[in-house]
DNA sequence: GGCAACGTACTC
DNA sequence: GAGTACGTTGCC
């Protein structure tokens, strides 16, 4: 147990929730999980309300606090999206936070963070297609005209909106509502919609308990009486020709497709256009998906068109996430942000990220620790020793954008401990591509 | 390492 | 002040 506070001796400092990820959107417990059962002895949070994002809370005199006061909704949902501690899944990380001494939980003086680059306040982009060729616009046309099961409502009850939402859209088209609402009526099956992900991963026994959570509150419940979660997710999802929703909802742990909150529809699941994609490196296999099989929804169909759009992945060494924003433009730039503590990824300092990365050491609002944002065009740069058996995993959001290749380099082979090791993984990196 | 128990920080 | 639930401790 802790100790009570005493003169000189640190005051415990206790993470709080985060308010943005899936399971601090749900607002009643489950009544039925081990931790609702036993509430009175465990005192634990519902299972599927477990913040994964404990942040840290800010001081009392922080700017940080001053600014959030006064400013619109928009603005603290900036500042929100940039707060998170890791995700408590993390063991190493717990082991280190258990292990560390006070100093590094020391608080610092807080300075509000200058987000430099577009940060949605929303999981909704709109983004305008390239041109097609004519060929792939009729498969698209026709992929839209597809008739819908009489089952499924073509307009979801849309009462609930968001008052807080400011941003920006393209209205040239009735796609928006006025007043810059989406109309989810288009929503669910115009693939033009990119939904931005919040990035988490939730367990797969989740799902249904969300689903029926979803379906109250748009009053499909007064639809087929035995509407099967599969109906609401086809419902959901604007699915690509062929592709079995199961797909959508498989695998485990750090590789499960990201569920999507959208607080536009009152905080509660929204479809996603395209699966989000996880891959894992290291110097056993070299680059490859996490489980055979994992990741199977047909790609390159209609929907597979590149879009300039800004998402957020999730990128882990080891055991440990880095939350990271990815952005494209669909054809050769990629750039990652990265909003993390360095010392997680046992790295000294920003700049151990390539110097290109043009990274800069950033104080947190909250004072709890260090973040580094790193930009990175066209490549991602890592320097981490994986050990023998260690692994680099990143799960990008489903943009549509895939990694091809991975190449340990001159440059990082200098922090290699066996250099021909390295370059023995090189090889059969380059062997599997050729 | 997993889990139960519980002190107490934190929110409302 | 009451309710919630995070973090720690100890048992297995």
């Amino acid at each position: 147990m802790s100790s009570p506070d005493k003169p000189g001796e640190h005051v415990k400092k206790r993470r709080t929730r985060c308010g943005q990820c899936g399971p601090c959107q749900i607002k009643n417990d489950c009544g039925q999980c081990k931790h609702c059962l036993n509430k009175a002895v465990l005192k634990q949070s519902c299972i599927y309300r477990k913040c994964l994002y404990l942040r840290c809370k800010p001081s009392p005199g922080s700017d940080f606090l001053r600014a959030k006061s006064g400013s619109n909704a928009r603005e603290q949902s900036e500042y929100g999206q940039h707060e998170y501690m890791s995700p408590q899944s993390s063991s190493e990380y717990l082991a280190r936070q258990s292990s560390s001494d006070d100093s590094q939980n020391i608080e610092s003086p807080g300075t509000p963070r200058q987000v430099d680059y577009p940060v949605p306040p929303s999981p909704i982009y709109r983004v305008e297609p390239p041109s097609l060729p004519q060929q792939q616009q009729q498969q698209q046309q026709q992929h839209m005209q597809q008739p819908q099961s009489p089952a499924y409502p073509q307009t979801p009850n849309s009462t609930a909106t968001s008052p807080t939402w400011s941003g920006q859209y393209n209205n040239n088209n009735n796609a928006y509502l006025a007043g810059g609402m989406p109309d989810f009526s288009r929503v669910a099956y115009d693939p033009n919609f990119i939904r931005h992900s919040p990035g988490y991963a939730v367990p797969s026994f989740v799902w249904d308990w969300q689903v029926e959570n979803f379906r109250a509150n748009f009053n499909l419940g007064n639809q087929a009486p035995h509407n099967t979660r599969d109906k609401v997710r086809n419902f959901l999802f604007n699915k690509p020709p062929g592709v079995n929703p199961q797909d959508f909802n498989t695998g485990t742990a750090a590789f499960q497709v990201p569920r999507v909150r959208d607080p536009l529809i009152g905080g509660n699941l929204a479809p996603e256009p395209f699966p989000a994609q996880g891959f894992v490196f290291n110097r056993a296999n070299g680059l490859h998906t996490p489980n055979s099989g994992y990741v199977t929804a047909e790609r390159g169909g209609p929907m597979e068109q590149p879009h300039v759009t800004q998402e957020e992945c999730l990128i882990s060494v080891d055991d440990t996430p880095i939350q990271a924003f990815v952005q494209s433009d669909g054809f050769n730039t990629i750039e990652i942000t990265t909003l993390t503590e360095p010392d997680m990824l046992g790295f000294g300092s920003a700049p151990d990220f390539h110097p290109d990365a043009k990274g800069e050491v950033l104080e947190n609002g909250y004072g709890c620790y260090h973040q580094v944002q790193n930009k990175i065009s066209s490549n991602i740069i890592l320097r981490q020793d994986l050990g023998e058996e260690g692994e680099i995993q990143i799960n990008l959001p489903p943009t549509g954008i895939t990694i091809q290749d991975i190449t340990l380099d001159d440059e990082l082979s200098k922090f290699a401990a066996n250099t021909a090791d390295i370059f023995k993984v090189s090889d059969t990196l380059y062997s599997q591509i050729s």
